[in-house]
DNA sequence: CGCTAGATTGAGGTCAATCAACGGGTGTGG
DNA sequence: CCACACCCGTTGATTGACCTCAATCTAGCG
């Protein structure tokens, strides 16, 4: 608990490096926040809450993938939102101190600080900054949350596929034309709202195209391939937006046809 | 309590009592607030901004409705989420400071007071408590938007309309077998992400399991005719919830069939 | 009374789901 | 080392819910 420069562990030094909701704050603050708190590694798999559980804490993303679902009385699981690195977990119901409405489950192996939710509530009162801090995480997890209603309601499939992997590419950016798929198919298909076999069947035609498709990454024609595939979300992402270099600055996309970009 | 009520006008005494994000506010913070905000009432079809603008206002209802939606460049448009009384319209894009995401407009004849952006951020960092109600007001209606995202995603076109006849009929308990429709059916079928000839005849399938359907209402056949539609989020509002008088605990619904309770 | 916007009804088309079968890895046990 | 089971992903054939297009009806309103 007592080494580093700052009488945080390596850890928490880490985590207060990746989560932009500990930017900033006094080390009083981070101290009420660490007290009773865990970072550990989870394996996939692993269900960090339920829906209908109380929220007991705050989970916090270091590194890995966690889905949000929900189930259906028929059974059916719908993905609501991926998390990963600097994302919080379900921090509406941590706030409210009222059940969770969905269930979280670790994608890929995740590490995770854990605060009990009680220290947070605290806190947040005590530190407007943290609050603050809050407001804005907050405020870009509801726009996501606004993009994501759109994706799915006026893009079709074949759509919602061609942004998912511009927008892997435009974060992951190391490589300008691979696009690596960062969990299960079948679960990329579910978060796209469509079934493994039509989320197949579209990375099929983009075959055709001209794409490679491998077990786990994308490798696309030219580097502007999926330039047809851009909206304002990915736009904002993109270090082209706005230069004479994006071709196609008003972001028009086609319904069904994949219309390649060079 | 109410002692320095006095240096409000009559409007915003109402207002006070209306927005949940103002209670239990000092009479300076109030103050700092209401310091270049207009309460205007504005007529249907108003746009309040459209998306890509700057936030110049932060909007709060009082009374009516407001719809937020997107258009893409097909020129279709969704209808994310449907405002009113106590909601503020896109406070995301407000505390980011960032161009809105979405469009508003007034859907039904609405009174809203307009608080200048500038003020609302500053009074952010001077209030906790203020930036504590809206970390609640923001964690609700993240909720919402996350029910949304379950209803269109796992929600037959049937289960959505009776689902929303459902949540009206708890928002407004006056009549406890009648449904007053809010506003016009195709806003409505917008909003349940279907057209309005889907809307239309799912509606007549109610009819004939003995709803009546009226221009701007729904009559049912038996106060717990729709109690087949309930889910958690309906549930947390129905008074028969968790008692034996609940039809349906468990919240089952069928895909495409309309199971009537009586 | 006719005009217009919204709502309804009908006929036909389509995208994605469903059902079913198959292939290729991976792990396990003999 | 091979045989087998198992899971994930792929492919094919078919179905069905919802959309599209177009005609008709209704209600408000000058």
């Amino acid at each position: 608990m007592t080494d580093g420069l700052d009488n945080f562990t390596r850890k928490q030094q880490q985590a207060l490096e990746i989560l932009p909701v500990l930017k900033g704050l006094s080390e009083k603050t981070l101290h009420d926040l660490f007290k009773g708190s865990s970072i550990d590694v989870h394996k996939k798999s692993k269900d960090l809450f339920m829906e209908g559980e109380h929220p007991n804490h705050l989970h916090m993303i270091i590194d890995g993938w966690v889905k949000l679902y929900k189930i259906n009385s028929s059974g059916e699981e719908t993905i609501v939102q991926m998390l990963s690195k600097g994302d919080m977990v379900a921090e509406s119901a941590v706030f409210l101190n009222a059940p969770f409405p969905i269930s979280a489950q670790v994608a890929k192996e995740a590490e995770i600080l854990s605060i009990p939710s009680s220290g947070v509530r605290n806190v947040i009162s005590s530190d407007n900054n943290f609050a603050v801090n809050l407001l804005s995480a907050m405020s870009q997890h509801s726009q996501h949350l606004i993009q994501g209603v759109e994706s799915i309601r006026l893009k079709s499939a074949t759509e919602r596929v061609g942004w998912f992997l511009l927008k892997l590419l435009l974060e992951q950016g190391r490589v300008p034309d691979m696009v690596e798929l960062p969990y299960d198919k079948s679960l990329i298909a579910s978060y796209l709202d469509m079934k493994p076999e039509t989320f197949s069947r579209t990375l099929k035609k983009f075959k055709q195209k001209g794409f490679e498709i491998r077990k786990d990454a994308v490798i696309l024609p030219q580097v502007k391939a999926l330039c047809g595939f851009c909206d304002s979300d990915a736009a904002g992402m993109c270090s082209r937006h706005g230069t004479p270099d994006c071709p196609n600055p008003d972001c028009i996309s086609s319904k069904d046809e994949i219309i390649l970009y060079d």
